[in-house]
DNA sequence: CAAAATTAATTACCGTGGTAATATTTACAA
DNA sequence: TTGTAAATATTACCACGGTAATTAATTTTG
Protein backbone atom coordinates (compact mmCIF):
# COMPACT_ATOMS: atom_id res chain seq x y z
CA UNK A 1 0.00 0.00 0.00
CA UNK A 2 1.26 3.41 -0.81
CA UNK A 3 2.32 5.39 2.30
CA UNK A 4 -0.15 7.93 1.79
CA UNK A 5 -2.75 5.72 1.85
CA UNK A 6 -1.61 3.91 4.88
CA UNK A 7 -1.79 7.33 6.90
CA UNK A 8 -4.45 8.96 5.14
CA UNK A 9 -2.67 12.33 4.77
CA UNK A 10 -0.79 14.33 2.48
CA UNK A 11 2.59 15.45 2.39
CA UNK A 12 3.31 18.86 1.58
CA UNK A 13 6.67 17.78 -0.85
CA UNK A 14 8.64 14.06 -1.60
CA UNK A 15 10.97 14.92 1.36
CA UNK A 16 8.53 14.74 3.66
CA UNK A 17 6.80 12.01 1.94
CA UNK A 18 9.96 9.97 2.03
CA UNK A 19 11.04 10.71 5.63
CA UNK A 20 6.91 9.64 6.85
CA UNK A 21 7.80 6.39 4.39
CA UNK A 22 10.96 5.77 6.10
CA UNK A 23 10.11 5.59 9.30
CA UNK A 24 6.60 3.72 9.08
CA UNK A 25 8.75 1.45 6.41
CA UNK A 26 11.30 0.53 9.15
CA UNK A 27 8.62 0.25 11.95
CA UNK A 28 6.89 -2.42 9.57
CA UNK A 29 10.53 -4.27 9.21
CA UNK A 30 10.91 -4.21 12.75
CA UNK A 31 7.89 -6.06 13.54
CA UNK A 32 8.09 -8.64 10.96
CA UNK A 33 11.60 -9.39 12.52
CA UNK A 34 10.32 -9.49 16.22
CA UNK A 35 7.64 -11.83 15.40
CA UNK A 36 9.75 -13.91 13.81
CA UNK A 37 12.31 -14.22 16.61
CA UNK A 38 9.76 -14.70 19.23
CA UNK A 39 9.19 -18.12 18.52
CA UNK A 40 13.25 -18.65 19.68
CA UNK A 41 12.29 -16.53 22.58
CA UNK A 42 14.94 -13.79 21.70
CA UNK A 43 14.36 -10.17 20.24
CA UNK A 44 16.01 -8.95 17.42
CA UNK A 45 18.81 -6.69 19.26
CA UNK A 46 19.52 -9.90 21.49
CA UNK A 47 19.84 -12.04 18.34
CA UNK A 48 22.40 -9.38 16.89
CA UNK A 49 24.43 -9.47 19.46
CA UNK A 50 24.33 -13.11 19.97
CA UNK A 51 25.75 -12.78 15.77
CA UNK A 52 28.26 -10.63 17.09
CA UNK A 53 29.60 -12.40 19.90
CA UNK A 54 29.78 -15.34 17.50
CA UNK A 55 31.53 -13.59 14.63
CA UNK A 56 33.98 -12.63 17.06
CA UNK A 57 35.64 -15.27 17.05
CA UNK A 58 37.22 -14.60 20.53
CA UNK A 59 36.28 -12.82 23.95
CA UNK A 60 35.32 -9.34 22.62
CA UNK A 61 34.99 -6.27 24.83
CA UNK A 62 31.26 -4.79 25.34
CA UNK A 63 32.75 -1.72 23.62
CA UNK A 64 33.48 -3.67 20.25
CA UNK A 65 29.97 -5.24 20.43
CA UNK A 66 28.31 -1.85 20.78
CA UNK A 67 30.43 -0.40 17.65
CA UNK A 68 29.51 -3.21 15.85
CA UNK A 69 24.96 -1.99 16.93
CA UNK A 70 22.90 0.10 15.22
CA UNK A 71 22.24 1.74 18.49
CA UNK A 72 25.20 3.03 20.61
CA UNK A 73 23.53 3.44 23.77
CA UNK A 74 23.82 1.53 26.95
CA UNK A 75 21.36 -0.28 25.43
CA UNK A 76 23.81 -3.18 25.28
CA UNK A 77 24.76 -3.57 28.18
CA UNK A 78 21.20 -4.22 29.77
CA UNK A 79 20.40 -6.32 26.30
CA UNK A 80 23.35 -8.28 27.71
CA UNK A 81 21.87 -8.52 30.95
CA UNK A 82 19.23 -10.80 29.42
CA UNK A 83 21.10 -12.96 27.29
CA UNK A 84 23.46 -13.80 30.54
CA UNK A 85 20.35 -14.40 32.55
CA UNK A 86 19.39 -17.27 29.82
CA UNK A 87 22.48 -18.28 29.87
CA UNK A 88 23.63 -17.79 26.07
CA UNK A 89 26.40 -15.71 27.25
CA UNK A 90 29.31 -14.70 29.40
CA UNK A 91 31.29 -12.03 31.04
CA UNK A 92 34.68 -11.85 31.62
CA UNK A 93 36.61 -9.13 33.27
CA UNK A 94 39.58 -8.17 31.39
CA UNK A 95 42.44 -8.18 34.19
CA UNK A 96 45.21 -6.05 32.02
CA UNK A 97 42.30 -3.08 32.05
CA UNK A 98 39.81 -3.56 34.58
CA UNK A 99 37.84 -0.95 33.18
CA UNK A 100 36.93 -3.47 30.37
CA UNK A 101 34.69 -6.49 30.29
CA UNK A 102 34.95 -9.21 28.15
CA UNK A 103 31.75 -11.14 26.59
CA UNK A 104 31.48 -14.07 24.85
CA UNK A 105 29.13 -16.76 24.11
CA UNK A 106 28.24 -19.78 25.56
CA UNK A 107 27.50 -22.85 24.10
CA UNK A 108 23.96 -22.56 24.94
CA UNK A 109 23.84 -19.57 22.57
CA UNK A 110 25.58 -20.88 19.59
CA UNK A 111 23.45 -24.08 19.89
CA UNK A 112 20.59 -20.92 19.67
CA UNK A 113 21.83 -19.66 17.04
CA UNK A 114 22.40 -22.70 15.02
CA UNK A 115 18.41 -23.83 15.48
CA UNK A 116 18.42 -20.44 13.80
CA UNK A 117 20.50 -20.50 11.10
CA UNK A 118 18.69 -24.04 10.38
CA UNK A 119 14.78 -22.05 9.86
CA UNK A 120 14.09 -20.48 6.98
CA UNK A 121 15.11 -16.77 8.06
CA UNK A 122 14.19 -15.04 4.80
CA UNK A 123 12.05 -12.87 7.03
CA UNK A 124 15.27 -11.42 8.98
CA UNK A 125 16.33 -9.78 6.38
CA UNK A 126 12.66 -9.21 4.42
CA UNK A 127 12.83 -6.79 1.39
CA UNK A 128 11.49 -9.63 -0.77
CA UNK A 129 9.67 -7.35 -3.26
CA UNK A 130 13.04 -5.37 -4.29
CA UNK A 131 15.76 -7.01 -6.62
CA UNK A 132 19.09 -7.01 -6.01
CA UNK A 133 19.66 -4.15 -7.60
CA UNK A 134 16.95 -1.95 -6.64
CA UNK A 135 17.93 -2.60 -3.07
CA UNK A 136 21.71 -1.63 -3.71
CA UNK A 137 19.93 1.60 -5.01
CA UNK A 138 17.73 2.02 -1.84
CA UNK A 139 21.15 2.08 0.21
CA UNK A 140 22.86 4.41 -1.81
CA UNK A 141 19.85 6.53 -1.32
CA UNK A 142 19.81 6.09 2.30
CA UNK A 143 23.61 7.00 2.64
CA UNK A 144 22.66 10.19 0.62
CA UNK A 145 20.02 10.57 2.87
CA UNK A 146 21.99 10.43 5.93
CA UNK A 147 25.06 12.86 4.24
CA UNK B 1 28.98 7.64 6.65
CA UNK B 2 28.11 4.59 4.67
CA UNK B 3 26.17 2.12 6.19
CA UNK B 4 29.24 -1.12 6.52
CA UNK B 5 31.37 1.57 7.53
CA UNK B 6 28.88 2.60 10.15
CA UNK B 7 28.18 -0.91 11.70
CA UNK B 8 31.70 -2.16 11.00
CA UNK B 9 30.56 -4.99 9.28
CA UNK B 10 29.87 -6.76 5.89
CA UNK B 11 26.47 -7.89 4.32
CA UNK B 12 24.83 -11.45 3.00
CA UNK B 13 24.02 -9.62 0.07
CA UNK B 14 22.17 -5.79 -1.29
CA UNK B 15 18.81 -6.42 0.27
CA UNK B 16 20.28 -7.69 4.20
CA UNK B 17 21.98 -4.37 3.62
CA UNK B 18 19.31 -2.32 2.64
CA UNK B 19 17.44 -3.61 5.62
CA UNK B 20 19.69 -2.82 8.30
CA UNK B 21 20.71 0.84 6.22
CA UNK B 22 16.79 1.47 6.53
CA UNK B 23 16.48 0.73 10.55
CA UNK B 24 19.83 2.37 11.30
CA UNK B 25 18.56 5.79 8.78
CA UNK B 26 15.62 5.96 10.50
CA UNK B 27 16.80 5.56 13.51
CA UNK B 28 19.07 8.36 12.85
CA UNK B 29 15.98 10.86 11.78
CA UNK B 30 13.79 10.09 15.10
CA UNK B 31 16.76 11.56 17.44
CA UNK B 32 17.14 14.37 14.94
CA UNK B 33 13.50 14.99 14.93
CA UNK B 34 13.02 14.41 18.91
CA UNK B 35 16.17 16.10 19.58
CA UNK B 36 14.55 19.31 17.84
CA UNK B 37 11.28 18.60 19.25
CA UNK B 38 12.57 18.88 22.71
CA UNK B 39 13.26 22.74 23.26
CA UNK B 40 9.16 22.49 22.49
CA UNK B 41 8.84 20.10 25.43
CA UNK B 42 7.02 17.73 22.97
CA UNK B 43 8.09 14.22 21.58
CA UNK B 44 7.41 13.81 17.83
CA UNK B 45 4.62 11.32 17.87
CA UNK B 46 2.82 14.05 20.27
CA UNK B 47 3.67 16.62 17.81
CA UNK B 48 1.67 14.41 15.31
CA UNK B 49 -1.06 14.13 17.32
CA UNK B 50 -1.87 17.42 17.70
CA UNK B 51 -0.67 18.38 13.73
CA UNK B 52 -3.62 15.48 12.97
CA UNK B 53 -6.33 17.16 15.48
CA UNK B 54 -5.35 20.66 14.04
CA UNK B 55 -6.06 18.85 10.76
CA UNK B 56 -9.62 17.70 11.32
CA UNK B 57 -10.85 21.34 12.35
CA UNK B 58 -13.57 19.15 14.27
CA UNK B 59 -13.31 16.96 17.12
CA UNK B 60 -12.78 13.77 15.89
CA UNK B 61 -12.98 10.09 17.63
CA UNK B 62 -9.61 8.54 18.62
CA UNK B 63 -9.90 5.94 16.24
CA UNK B 64 -9.77 8.39 13.11
CA UNK B 65 -6.64 10.03 14.74
CA UNK B 66 -4.93 6.36 15.23
CA UNK B 67 -5.44 5.83 11.22
CA UNK B 68 -3.20 8.87 10.42
CA UNK B 69 -0.87 7.55 12.51
CA UNK B 70 2.60 5.49 11.56
CA UNK B 71 2.05 3.13 15.02
CA UNK B 72 -1.90 2.00 15.39
CA UNK B 73 -1.10 0.57 19.08
CA UNK B 74 -2.42 1.32 22.32
CA UNK B 75 -0.26 4.11 22.46
CA UNK B 76 -2.28 6.85 20.75
CA UNK B 77 -3.88 6.40 24.23
CA UNK B 78 -1.22 7.24 26.67
CA UNK B 79 0.15 9.55 24.46
CA UNK B 80 -3.15 11.50 24.50
CA UNK B 81 -2.53 11.26 28.49
CA UNK B 82 0.20 13.10 28.39
CA UNK B 83 -1.06 15.95 25.94
CA UNK B 84 -4.08 15.87 28.13
CA UNK B 85 -2.08 16.30 31.14
CA UNK B 86 -0.53 18.88 29.77
CA UNK B 87 -3.61 20.95 28.64
CA UNK B 88 -2.72 20.94 25.01
CA UNK B 89 -6.04 18.79 23.82
CA UNK B 90 -8.93 17.45 25.67
CA UNK B 91 -11.91 14.48 25.56
CA UNK B 92 -15.52 14.51 25.20
CA UNK B 93 -17.66 11.16 24.98
CA UNK B 94 -19.67 10.87 21.94
CA UNK B 95 -23.09 10.46 23.12
CA UNK B 96 -24.50 8.88 20.41
CA UNK B 97 -21.92 5.81 20.25
CA UNK B 98 -20.85 5.69 23.97
CA UNK B 99 -17.84 3.34 23.11
CA UNK B 100 -16.27 6.22 21.35
CA UNK B 101 -14.58 8.90 22.19
CA UNK B 102 -13.54 12.12 20.88
CA UNK B 103 -10.50 14.39 20.97
CA UNK B 104 -10.09 17.62 20.27
CA UNK B 105 -7.11 20.70 20.02
CA UNK B 106 -7.39 22.94 22.99
CA UNK B 107 -6.79 26.55 22.65
CA UNK B 108 -2.59 25.63 24.23
CA UNK B 109 -2.69 23.06 21.63
CA UNK B 110 -3.12 25.79 18.88
CA UNK B 111 -0.60 27.62 19.93
CA UNK B 112 1.95 25.47 20.68
CA UNK B 113 1.97 24.12 17.49
CA UNK B 114 1.38 28.11 16.64
CA UNK B 115 4.83 28.77 18.00
CA UNK B 116 6.50 25.59 15.87
CA UNK B 117 5.15 26.72 12.75
CA UNK B 118 7.19 29.72 13.27
CA UNK B 119 10.61 28.34 13.91
CA UNK B 120 12.69 26.78 11.13
CA UNK B 121 11.45 23.24 10.85
CA UNK B 122 13.78 21.92 8.53
CA UNK B 123 14.60 19.52 10.52
CA UNK B 124 11.57 17.33 10.92
CA UNK B 125 11.42 16.41 7.34
CA UNK B 126 15.34 16.29 7.29
CA UNK B 127 16.40 14.42 3.81
CA UNK B 128 18.78 17.35 3.02
CA UNK B 129 21.08 15.90 1.05
CA UNK B 130 18.29 14.31 -1.05
CA UNK B 131 16.45 15.81 -3.97
CA UNK B 132 12.77 15.53 -4.38
CA UNK B 133 13.45 13.40 -7.10
CA UNK B 134 15.55 11.02 -5.21
CA UNK B 135 13.31 11.93 -2.70
CA UNK B 136 10.55 10.43 -4.59
CA UNK B 137 12.58 7.75 -5.90
CA UNK B 138 13.48 6.55 -2.11
CA UNK B 139 9.70 6.34 -1.45
CA UNK B 140 9.25 4.17 -4.40
CA UNK B 141 11.67 1.50 -3.12
CA UNK B 142 10.42 1.59 0.04
CA UNK B 143 6.61 1.05 -0.80
CA UNK B 144 7.92 -1.41 -3.05
CA UNK B 145 9.82 -3.20 -0.35
CA UNK B 146 6.63 -3.50 1.48
CA UNK B 147 5.07 -4.45 -1.11
C1' DC C 1 54.07 12.44 41.43
C1' DA C 2 49.41 14.19 42.11
C1' DA C 3 45.37 16.29 40.13
C1' DA C 4 42.59 16.41 36.17
C1' DA C 5 40.82 14.55 32.10
C1' DT C 6 39.43 10.45 29.77
C1' DT C 7 37.63 5.92 29.01
C1' DA C 8 34.61 1.66 29.86
C1' DA C 9 30.80 -0.02 31.64
C1' DT C 10 26.87 0.49 34.23
C1' DT C 11 22.70 2.46 36.33
C1' DA C 12 18.66 5.55 36.78
C1' DC C 13 15.03 7.70 34.81
C1' DC C 14 12.79 9.07 31.18
C1' DG C 15 10.54 8.11 26.56
C1' DT C 16 8.09 5.17 22.84
C1' DG C 17 6.03 0.69 20.94
C1' DG C 18 3.90 -4.12 20.99
C1' DT C 19 0.61 -7.90 22.32
C1' DA C 20 -2.93 -9.44 25.01
C1' DA C 21 -6.59 -8.81 28.12
C1' DT C 22 -10.34 -5.87 29.79
C1' DA C 23 -14.61 -3.06 30.15
C1' DT C 24 -18.12 -0.99 27.77
C1' DT C 25 -21.20 -0.51 24.30
C1' DT C 26 -23.31 -1.59 20.05
C1' DA C 27 -24.71 -4.56 16.22
C1' DC C 28 -26.10 -8.86 14.63
C1' DA C 29 -28.39 -13.12 14.20
C1' DA C 30 -30.59 -17.42 15.50
C1' DT D 1 -35.45 -11.12 21.97
C1' DT D 2 -31.68 -12.61 23.78
C1' DG D 3 -27.31 -14.30 23.50
C1' DT D 4 -23.21 -13.78 20.70
C1' DA D 5 -20.09 -11.32 18.02
C1' DA D 6 -17.83 -7.09 16.95
C1' DA D 7 -16.08 -2.50 17.76
C1' DT D 8 -13.94 1.28 20.78
C1' DA D 9 -11.05 2.69 24.00
C1' DT D 10 -8.33 1.61 27.74
C1' DT D 11 -5.11 -0.83 30.83
C1' DA D 12 -1.36 -4.03 32.14
C1' DC D 13 2.81 -5.84 31.22
C1' DC D 14 6.34 -6.53 28.44
C1' DA D 15 10.14 -4.86 25.21
C1' DC D 16 13.71 -1.50 23.36
C1' DG D 17 16.08 3.27 23.07
C1' DG D 18 18.04 7.91 24.76
C1' DT D 19 20.35 11.25 27.88
C1' DA D 20 22.62 12.09 31.85
C1' DA D 21 24.78 10.70 35.98
C1' DT D 22 27.79 7.27 38.29
C1' DT D 23 31.54 4.10 39.33
C1' DA D 24 35.90 2.43 38.53
C1' DA D 25 40.15 2.43 36.34
C1' DT D 26 43.51 4.44 33.39
C1' DT D 27 45.94 8.06 31.03
C1' DT D 28 47.40 12.58 30.59
C1' DT D 29 49.50 16.60 32.10
C1' DG D 30 51.11 20.33 34.83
Amino acid sequence: MEIGQVIQSKFRNSKHKAVVNLRYTANCLGNIQNSYMAKFDLSMPQFNILRILRGAQDVISVNAVKSRMVEKSPNTTRLMDKLIDKGLMERVRCESDRRVVYVSITEAGLNALKQIDEDDQSKLDFAGNLTETEAEALSDLLDKLRG
